[in-house]
DNA sequence: TCAAAAGTGTTGACGGTACACCCATGT
DNA sequence: ACATGGGTGTACCGTCAACACTTTTGA
């Protein structure tokens, strides 16, 4: 069918909803890699845990639906925000046709005031390997989701925009650990991170430990737009 | 916004209309990589080039929708087709909002009839480096299916579906000197390739050539799922 | 003084890259 | 015999993986 005839196909027949769903990921305080799910207070699903989502309006795009989404969940803004996937079986939603574009979203829980998430009664932060039981396809959404970070904090300094401005190599070393499943050599692991010349090493410490202070680091994001235009990969 | 909320939203509200475009990338007997277009017939854009799509109906998952557009379009089944990004600004459609999701092709010219296709007044074959210009947003949805193209080979043997079952190597080698815009080693690729076991020599030679005749190679698709299984990662 | 994590180098194996000539075939 | 691509091996270098002990700090 050619685009002509479709456009009067849509005319006549019923068009599906269009959503988008945000997997927000967010490291906290203590290092543990969490994904903010909603709890539906309607059926279907009623009191099971969702993603955070709704409908596209007609005059935003997709991806400012979700950074709709995004700010009257968390109150955040300018936060990581790509497309992962657009999920669309018939029988996804019970109720009606129902196309859901997913985002990911990735933010540190440290730094910020997330009171407006965290204490809404409906809003939880979960650990992303005790997730409770998930509505819709929800779960694929989430696998999908998970799978994408894997491969990407590979080849892209994507993992910085979880960590706080400042930050231990210990921490980014666990979170990639995390993120990626297995664990990692530690003297390896800084002799290639440090090597790439991306982090600029601070005068500070970390605060309140019962051991030696790690030294902070801050990720130089401008130094890191330079290289790539330079043709350097980033690659752990 | 909830779901819930966002349901009787979408009862009350137009909703954009959702569509299937589908780049449709071919290694023709010269072996050289074409993507399918199809000439409009009315407006907006009329007598351009665009790729084909057309719309989702209610009782078929997106994939379904982009396979039927390609059967319609090419007669052809049981290819390679992956969901590549969703496209969905506003104003990419002057007519109507108009979200679409993009779906890429791999095939291969040379073993089957695709008269339907090349046939067809409107439709037609150009290679990837002379497109004539392109309606809508659809050279955007060209850039980020070359972009995935040229990701997606190094690390997964999907070249492989653009190539007659039988090939040489030097076939394969021209084929990702193309779509990766660089030349490469011959030894050092054929070296690399060969090592992964990954093609059965066959007792055949190509025919018809003013030269010595390469030897034919055939992909073991079943021995790569058995690897892949313990772990090997095809790269190069 | 103990516990707990920070910080630091070397070696061997492997894989990548660069590179040039002879061979087989058809015209 | 010539033109055209087919086919092959080696040497160097850089990167990766494995691995253990000393240092600092607070309790």
């Amino acid at each position: 069918m050619s685009m002509e005839e479709g456009k009067q196909y849509a005319y006549r027949y019923p068009r599906p909803a269009l959503t988008v769903d945000c997997i927000v990921f967010g490291l906290d305080d203590e290092d543990i890699l969490k994904v903010l799910l909603i709890q539906r207070q309607l059926p279907p699903y009623k009191d099971q845990w969702a993603l955070p989502g709704g409908f596209v309006q007609m005059d935003e795009s997709l991806e400012e639906a979700a950074r709709r989404e995004l700010q009257e969940e968390t109150g955040l803004q300018d936060v990581f925000l790509e497309q992962l996937y657009t999920f669309g079986e018939p029988g996804r939603d019970p109720r009606d046709r129902i196309v859901s574009v997913a985002y990911y979203a990735l933010i540190n829980l440290t730094e910020y005031n997330l009171q407006a998430a965290t204490d809404a009664r409906d809003a939880a932060w979960f650990p992303i390997n005790q997730l409770p039981p998930l509505a819709f396809d929800h779960p694929q959404i989430f696998e999908r989701a998970i799978a994408r970070l894997q491969g990407k904090v590979r080849y892209e300094p994507i993992g910085f925009e979880l960590l706080p401005t400042k930050f231990t190599l210990t921490q980014i070393q666990k979170l990639y650990e995390t993120i990626l499943g297995h664990e990692l050599d530690k003297r390896n692991f800084r002799k290639k991170l440090l090597k790439m010349d991306l982090l600029i090493p601070l005068d500070e410490t970390q605060q309140g430990v019962a051991h030696r202070a790690a030294r902070l680091y801050q990720f130089d994001a401008q130094k890191y737009q330079q290289h790539k235009k330079q043709g350097f990969n980033f690659e752990l």
